[in-house]
DNA sequence: TGTACATCAGTGAACGCGCGTTCACTGATGTAC
DNA sequence: TGTACATCAGTGAACGCGCGTTCACTGATGTAC
């Protein structure tokens, strides 16, 4: 035996060409120390190490860990949107969509809760972004356009883009609450989810009508 | 002159009996250094600094940092229940109360989001409390209270605590959102939150109906 | 076919900083006798 | 009225730690000539 020199799980380098893939390894890593809501907060070196990799390559790819932080964002925001896709590929009627598209929401953030909170975090927007280039709004785009579809408007219809808005914030609070208060008896989530949902859209009909007459 | 021996401003001993007072100024400083919610994270020494004490003075009355933050928060959701309980004082009509509340509510948050965050984030519970010891229990109550009234139930209704849920689901959601994403053309508070809170209630006088039938 | 050079994908030691925590100490003010 | 002692309300130096950041370096692989 020789002196026991293999201390921490070595990455082996990257053959030539493949430096991107160490920005790959970066975010999934970061992800994983994110996964627990009470982690402690991300730094360079503790990714680094559970990469296996010296704490100055972080460098290489990202400029400092809030960077990294809204990459690691980005990427769950893209895999809530293929969620919520799933959830509501199969289903035709446009209420039915949204309906079961809010439940993936809600249920992608609970399953999710250390990364729905760096994703709703508050450094991650970069101080001179326009809401237009920030990760979410395609996620927020797409509720709009569900909404539009069930409530039978124009996509960019502005009653009904009030009402993706207040869904919106309606998910949020639901999700958020849920994971800095465990301990409150909330009711079972997909009913809460279909009831706050189903009384939002009726309040948009009911205005629908209103300005019908 | 003397030597320049006064570097920091130095806080003077409180008479003998009066050591509480330390406490007190501690909340206070940690307070300020929270208003801001894109400060650092609170530090024991930081706190000691804006006191203008040593930093062990700070364990003289509080075990840690989280501690700390947690008499901070306590003390937000006493000034949160003062300023809606200001707010509807003067309304006789129940649900007027409602609406004037949950508008006071998103007022606070939005006037101290820095606080707001501390209230409602995650390592404010310690591990084996119930909710019921939770500070923002009262707060909870209260609103679960206003809304049983408008909607003429007794206080502990089933329905009428969903809808309280509802409510404040609703309103963490358009604070927290709003604090988060400062760039998003929301539409202007007021608005918003008596829509939203307006189909939320006729959504469960729906059902009122519907169950008596 | 050789070989000098450039590039890529990282490494490793060192720095100064702020932090939480410990420990023994201080100096003013009460209180018992 | 004195004085010894106890208590209160803190202080100040020291520690070890993890962190971000810098700097020069390394060693394998490709490429021009």
């Amino acid at each position: 035996m020789t002196a026991t020199s293999a201390q921490r799980p070595r990455r082996q380098r990257n053959p030539r060409g493949q430096g991107e893939r160490l920005r790959d390894d970066i975010i999934e890593a970061a992800s994983r120390l994110l996964e627990d809501p009470a982690a402690p907060p991300l730094s360079l070196r503790s990714v680094a190490r559970a990469v296996g990799v010296a704490a100055t390559s972080v460098y290489l790819h990202f400029d400092d860990v809030d960077s990294l932080a809204r990459a690691v964002a980005a990427r769950r925001f893209a895999e809530l949107v293929r969620s919520q896709d799933e959830a509501s590929r199969h289903l035709a009627d446009p209420c039915a969509r949204v309906h079961a598209e809010t439940l993936a929401y809600c249920q992608f953030g609970l399953a999710h809760p250390g990364h729905y909170q760096v994703m709703f975090s508050n450094p991650i927007p970069p101080p001179d972004a326009a809401w237009e280039q920030l990760p979410g709004r395609p996620a927020m785009d797409r509720l709009a356009g569900s909404v539009a579809a069930c409530l039978g408007c124009p996509a960019e219809d502005a009653a009904s883009t009030r009402t993706a808005i207040l869904i919106w914030q309606q998910l949020h609070g639901a999700v958020s609450l849920r994971i800095t208060r465990p301990f409150f008896p909330w009711p079972p989530l997909a009913d809460t989810v279909t009831d706050a949902v189903g009384r939002l859209l009726d309040g948009a009909r009911a205005d629908q009508q209103t300005q019908a007459l």
